[in-house]
DNA sequence: TGTACATCAGTGAACGCGCGTTCACTGATGTAC
DNA sequence: TGTACATCAGTGAACGCGCGTTCACTGATGTAC
């Protein structure tokens, strides 16, 4: 084909969206191949010329996922810094729609649970998006250490929000986020001990 | 076989604490029925004489499962009350122990991002225990409505040992169950908001 | 300019296996008389 | 006390289907000359 370079790429990332929005959707193990590339709208043989395993999917289309909302994240938040940051990002993290949009939404909670059974290359990927909102928490400086209270507001919002999913009474899980987003609140307000 | 009139409700409790443990290790929808019966000792035609579906069997099992955790946790909390019972409970639930031993511990953690996309029995099941649990940390009188700063403080709890549990580096697992336990306790100290 | 050939992303069928569920049957236990 | 019968928890094989993965092949695009 001598295709212009980046055709094969352009596939990839199409079958990484697919996957992430179908982990998103079903959960990693309810998603087959077969699904994901159909989603993708190729046929399943192709799969493995561009994953050595449904695994290895996983781990990249985690990354994809936590980038698109990032970037998506960082538009709607432009202009913010610090604490406000910090804010912003819990109410919108910890708010109805959120709760409403699994699909499009941080793929940390619908797949939390998963991740922690699943081998080494996926928890790396789960780690570098904790690590890194995290530390965009802390100010705009890139690379600088996560505090510890920033991690434990996030993995507040991602219980939070995976409550709020699982209760079947709405107004229960409307609660539960107003009582999680408080708690955020009361967090970063309070000056992080040092570690 | 005319048995005595418990027989059969005892194999379906050894059916519920294998489908139990089951899940909690492999999670709901990597263990077949097959499995569930072969860890109970039995036969996989048997099942749906006790159960009507894999999903009902999930609810029930959640059910059980934290029915277990919560008598061992009682004997092991004997003797305090409100705000002691509720650090004390911060303290085992976010720790190290719990951290490696999801087969035994709560179920919530490692079932979450399931339970988010099952039907309307599974999420009652879960919204009971969340309740029920939630209630507790307000103080030892039953059925007294939970306030919100509980229902954080368990989303908090549940949240952060998922993440404990989801990271490759366990120094930094280590980390978020420091940082949660910090916050949590933030939050048990401070007043809760009326709602 | 035109033809022969090389490249290779994606196809589609198949591999062996496990899924959730059904059902005719077994065999141990109890009851009736 | 002994025999015939009813009960029913659990067995084991099978249903149709989807799983993750492999692989010989197709066909569109490019290069060589």
């Amino acid at each position: 084909m001598r295709y212009p370079s980046d055709h094969k790429a352009k596939t990839r990332a199409r079958i990484l969206e697919a996957a992430g929005r179908l982990f998103r959707r079903r959960g990693f193990h309810a998603s087959g191949v077969d699904a994901v590339m159909g989603e993708a709208g190729l046929t399943p043989g192709g799969f493995y010329a561009h994953f050595s395993s449904k695994e290895e999917l996983l781990a990249d289309a985690l990354r994809q996922a936590a980038d698109a909302v990032e970037s998506r994240r960082e538009r709607a938040l432009d202009g913010l810094s610090g604490r406000d940051w910090s804010r912003a990002f819990v109410e919108s993290y910890l708010s109805a729609s959120h709760r409403d949009a699994a699909e499009d939404g941080c793929p940390l909670a619908p797949l939390l649970s998963e991740l922690a059974r699943a081998g080494e290359p996926v928890r790396r990927s789960f780690e570098a998006i904790v690590l890194r909102l995290a530390a965009r928490m802390n100010g705009p400086e890139p690379d600088a250490p996560p505090d510890d209270r920033s991690l434990a507001v996030l993995a507040l919002c991602v219980g939070g929000l995976g409550f709020a999913r699982s209760v079947q009474d709405e107004a229960l899980g409307r609660r539960i986020l107003d009582a999680c987003r408080e708690l955020a609140a009361l967090g970063l307000a309070d000056a992080p001990p040092p570690h």
